[in-house]
DNA sequence: AAGGCTCCTGAGAGCGCTCTCACGGATATT
DNA sequence: AATATCCGTGAGAGCGCTCTCAGGAGCCTT
């Protein structure tokens, strides 16, 4: 198909010097003369030379590419948030500055998470991992041995690992901080699922938030998708008809919530305010547009990468980095 | 970091073989003893050896990865529908049967393209282009030598390149079929943007349609975004009082187009009837249930795989594939 | 029984690259 | 002026694997 690629042989042979020269100036190391290194480029041109990485892995031990790991439950919950778009799109990005690749993994399976575990010991310089959920085995398992990983969320459970997370706890309690400060009383939560630590730290930063202000908490639980947020709230409305505020662990859910509400007749945000999470673009459509902490996806998948970069250069282990969030006031409180 | 890799040297000695019949036996190729082919898994198994991928790769002149590339503006148009992760989803797990690597990459930057074509020179025996963009440059580049490409969506210029697409035409014509069969006299459209296969194709769809049954075509653009469509929905309105009946070429833009009807005191679907494309999972919280065309994502990214590895063993090059569409029924028209 | 098969196995030659080491020449040191 | 230092360069040894080729053992043919 290719008719053959250019080898550093004939590039080093076009430009009169030996291969391992040429390989200096491919590779920009220092102690090549100018005019050596004017010839090599002008051959490596003319040529449309272009390294083998196969061949340079084989001997340098790196591929220059690491994984994004994401299990699949992860992709469903999330699917319908532009959450994990966001976080590719970061990862992408910060990876394109350091000219590595990104190889993109899904574990659904036993057998995927086997062939995540044997592939990435070999194939990639390091493993980002996106899989929030709970015991996941693949915690223990990539940990053990094989390249550093870097956890977007910080783990539940097994080793400690590094990650980078968004500041779930500080988020919820500002929103439950907010909705005190506004006279509310009594304030509901619909919280996340508790094997994923979005849905255990919101939830943690809402009892905070409430004890603070000496609040009871009400909690209900949902999975992050809008029906689970409209099923809770209709029990939360039933159990705690008296409530005029809910922190809701997700945008879709809070959005399921406004429908329950809504068909409770209760009016938002007179009757009851609502604040969500996630600031996905829904929010800002919904009816009426909803109050929200913002989280910062992109960003969330650039830091996984800077921390790996450190990592892979040596540098001392970072200490768990949690990025900032920010509360998003539109017209639900 | 890592200890140290066992080699096939190591399992052929320790099965007691030569690295030969080793590598015969991890490669599943025939001719080996079953005696010998058990040793060497025994000591596969035991020493957790691993092929190096480079190495093998350096050989065999394959990589078995495949890239898949996405322009970084169709990442954003798609950025709030699950369309990209639904093709991801596909192209990932089609990938997994085949036991090869999914790099994914983004090209926003000329940079980016620079990069991107280099790469999938050497690092890639595949490429999956993603980008439903006019005339992008990549097309030509990429078709031109290189490895193998796959398009998902028509490509609208350029060289002839293998593709998968969904029925684009066929869904907005029976979109509008469904339509005249309800009986609905002025139907307009709300295009998507004609420097992408699936904006052009469903105007063409709609234009076939409403030509069919004598239909005047009324037409407004959008660019496949929800406030698109509500601002397109407003000047359609305006242009044109009497219409009853719109299809979106998308569900975020229908989504927008219900909006502004609902804005303009219009009941749906009894004044006006609304049909999208794509069903996203906002068109079934809707208000009402959004009806529209169903278009399947996953399979696009399978069959985009399929096809490629088809390319790959050798077979004649595919005629272009197009997938199904269905029209989904619900309250909108 | 001799030749011809087939079947299994091992030896060895690379794949294209990096990197260490040695070396010659220019420059700096004493 | 002689030695030490440094810089630019080339030779060559692999990295771990696949794959061709040759050869030995066992079987079938005639």
């Amino acid at each position: 198909m290719t008719p053959h690629r250019p080898t550093l042989e004939q590039v080093a042979k076009l430009a009169g010097v030996s291969r391992a020269t040429a390989s200096r100036v491919v590779n920009g190391a220092g102690g090549v003369s100018a005019g050596v290194r004017e010839a090599v480029r002008t051959a490596v041109d003319s040529l449309g030379y272009v390294p083998n990485p196969a061949a340079r892995s084989l001997v340098t031990r790196r591929t220059d590419s690491i994984a994004l790991v994401v299990s699949e439950p992860t992709a469903q919950v999330f699917g319908d948030d532009p959450f994990f778009i966001d976080v590719v799109r970061g990862v992408s990005a910060e990876l394109e500055i350091g000219d590595k690749q990104l190889v993109l993994m899904t574990t659904d399976t036993p057998a995927g998470r086997d062939r995540v575990q044997r592939f990435t010991s070999v194939h990639v310089d390091g493993v980002l991992l996106l899989s929030c959920h709970g015991n996941d085995p693949l915690y223990s398992a990539l940990g053990k041995q094989g390249p550093p990983v870097v956890c977007g969320g910080r783990p539940l459970f097994g080793p400690a690992l590094a990650y980078v997370d968004v500041d779930n706890v500080g988020g919820a309690r500002s929103a439950v901080e907010y909705l005190v400060g506004a006279g509310r009383r009594r304030i509901a939560t619909i919280a996340g699922p508790q094997d994923m630590n979005a849905g255990v730290d919101r939830l943690i930063g809402y009892r905070e938030g409430t004890a603070a202000a000496d609040r009871r908490a009400i909690v209900a639980y949902g999975d992050f998708s809008r029906d689970s947020g409209e099923r809770a709230m209709q029990s939360l409305l039933a159990d705690e008809p008296e409530l005029d505020a809910v922190f809701a662990a997700s945008d879709l859910m809070a959005i399921g919530a406004l429908a329950a509400l809504r068909n409770s007749g209760r009016r938002v945000p007179d009757d009851v305010a609502v604040v969500g999470f996630d600031d996905i673009e829904q929010a800002r459509y919904a009816e009426p547009p909803l109050t929200t902490v913002q989280q910062p996806s992109p960003l969330l998948g650039r830091e996984m990468v800077r921390m790996m970069q450190r990592i892979l250069a040596g540098e001392q282990p970072d200490s768990p980095k949690t990025l900032p969030t920010q509360l998003v006031l539109r017209s639900t409180a």
